[in-house]
RNA sequence: GGCGCGGUAGCCAAGUGGUAAGGCACGGGUCUGCAAAACCCGCAUUCACCGGUUCGAAUCCGGUCCGCGCCUCCA
């Protein structure tokens, strides 16, 4: 059995087969580019990178494009109120996204197109949908779709729009709408946009949200493409009308697999500025920690249910991870030791259970917790064979590129130059052996303290003191 | 009101008909000069509640309670 997947569109786990063999188009909703994002945003960013990951990881070429959107009510509010450009406003934030990326270790999609370099491709999108009516130019210059006129709006929401009224959430400016479920493709220029505008045959404005990813999706990956993800609360309305537009326009299938992610909350509340519980992953930072204890908590839950994101789980994260990474050294030492001959049987037979088992999860719709126990199974049984000695030198070397295999998926695995102690560490942990040798353990043990209070925690094994990063 | 998700140990979280994975925390032990790490043992007779179906249910059906999300530009 191979990869299967939750499809919004059908609602049910189906198996995932690409439209051309061995390859992947996937299509992700990205940021907007007016502010840091949030850990909320991180979650579903970590979960399309666990998605691409394990996409390559079972043998696809994946081809992403991730959208910028750069030209937005947020974007031009904010560049205004400080007297910026947009692109200079946006850019800034363009730069710290990509930053945070690094910081979580999320891999670079193929594509960020950003909207602003795209303009023209939506206006001929527009141009299409007008040209084949099922989109209306109003009175003030604005064009809207025509949901009356794409018969299967709903399909992927399963919202019924005849319930939709006009009423406080319906913005302002749309007017000239014939129905309030019309949505815009192209604003008129007004007032509160500024110097943000584009020439259009419909005059100056700049385009609608929807219409970018539209646009955009389909230039970098065809006008049927596998994958389009984001967050549950694009279903409705953003999603849908990607959909409308695009296969108005080309009379073809959009997107054959939805996949949609649920919401972070924090200690079980929705995550609002007002609530106190809203963390950028710079705020995490600044508490001390670390890209890879933010991932390995937003990736530790199922990307279909809700997770309750907490401080204490970063915690906990921190062990979990000190175990991986001790167990993880103990083979690189036993690898550098030269002991035994070949590959022994037990590192062999925990190799091939702990990957039928990783895959066995992951292509069940990436369910990741009977992924990770089979990680920390095989840490369990790693250390036990350790500690009696089962394994060889090459055995070691096999498990630890097993692991290391596992975390082109995970990537939360520990990053070697992460950690070297200095000379002045050095020379402390060699008094302390001095010291030790002659049983003199309270000076050792002060040794100790003061290793410990400059970030280093001391471990002495059989085959000598081993250095710990604490953190 | 419409659409959807969820309630499993102190916390996080799998399991969708065959008798409760995994992680963190916690308690005891082995090892250690002491620690740390590792390992061993323990830690839900029970899966929000009430009925029902079944030889058998956390898993299916009906009902109740509670929490959460979306419903026009929020991942």
């Amino acid at each position: 059995m191979g990869i299967r997947f939750f499809n919004t569109l059908t609602r049910t786990i189906m198996d995932f087969e690409p439209l051309v063999p061995g390859e992947v188009r996937m299509y992700t909703c990205g940021p907007t580019v007016y502010d840091y994002a949030h850990i909320g945003n991180f979650r579903a960013y970590v979960f399309e990178d666990l998605l691409r990951r394990y996409l390559k990881f079972r043998g696809y070429r994946v081809i992403q494009v991730m959208n910028l959107t750069d030209v937005d009510d947020k974007t031009i509010r904010g560049a205004r109120r400080e007297g910026v450009s947009l692109d200079e406003f946006t850019a800034r934030y363009k730069q710290a996204f990509f930053e945070d990326l690094d910081t979580l270790r999320i891999e670079r999609a193929e594509f960020y197109p950003a909207a602003t370099d795209h303009v023209g491709d939506m206006i001929a999108l527009i141009e299409t949908l007008i040209r084949k009516g099922h989109a209306y130019v109003s009175e003030d210059g604005s064009v809207y779709f025509d949901i009356s006129s794409f018969p299967q709006y709903g399909k992927l929401s399963c919202v019924d729009t005849s319930g939709l009224k006009a009423g406080a959430r319906v913005v302002h400016d749309e007017y000239g709408k014939q129905d309030v479920a019309d949505f815009a493709l192209w604003k008129a220029w007004d007032e509160a946009d500024g110097d943000v505008s584009w020439e259009s045959p419909w005059g100056r404005g700049r385009p609608g949200w929807h219409i970018e990813c539209s646009a955009m999706s389909m230039k970098y990956l065809g006008e049927t493409f596998d994958i389009h993800t984001g967050g549950i609360d694009n279903i409705f309305p953003h999603h849908e009308n990607e959909i409308a537009q695009s296969e108005a326009a080309t009379g073809k299938p959009f997107v054959r697999y939805w996949l949609h992610c649920a919401h972070l909350v924090v200690e079980g509340q929705k995550m609002s500025k007002s609530l106190g519980n809203f963390f950028t992953l710079r705020d995490l930072l600044k508490r001390g920690y670390s890209g890879r204890e933010v991932r390995f908590v937003l990736i530790g839950t199922h990307y279909r249910q809700s997770l309750n994101f907490t401080l204490s789980s970063l915690d906990a994260a921190r062990n979990a991870l000190a175990r991986i990474d001790d167990t993880r050294r103990r083979l690189r030492e036993l690898v550098y030791r030269r002991k035994g001959h070949g590959v022994d049987d037990t590192s062999k037979h925990l190799v091939s259970r702990s990957e039928e088992k990783f895959i066995q999860a992951l292509d069940d719709d990436l369910n990741v917790a009977p992924a990770l126990a089979a990680l920390f199974d095989l840490l369990r049984d790693v250390n036990r064979a350790l500690d009696r000695d089962a394994i060889t030198s090459d055995g070691a070397a096999l498990l630890e590129s097993f692991l290391t295999k596992m975390d082109r998926v995970w990537g939360f695995l520990e990053v070697e130059s992460e950690e070297h102690p200095d000379q002045e560490v050095h020379a402390l942990v060699q008094e302390r052996e001095r010291l030790r040798r002659k049983k003199n353990w309270a000076e050792a043990d002060k040794i100790r303290d003061r290793l410990l209070r400059m970030g280093w925690i001391v471990q002495d094994t059989p085959e000598g003191p081993r250095l710990r990063r604490a953190k």
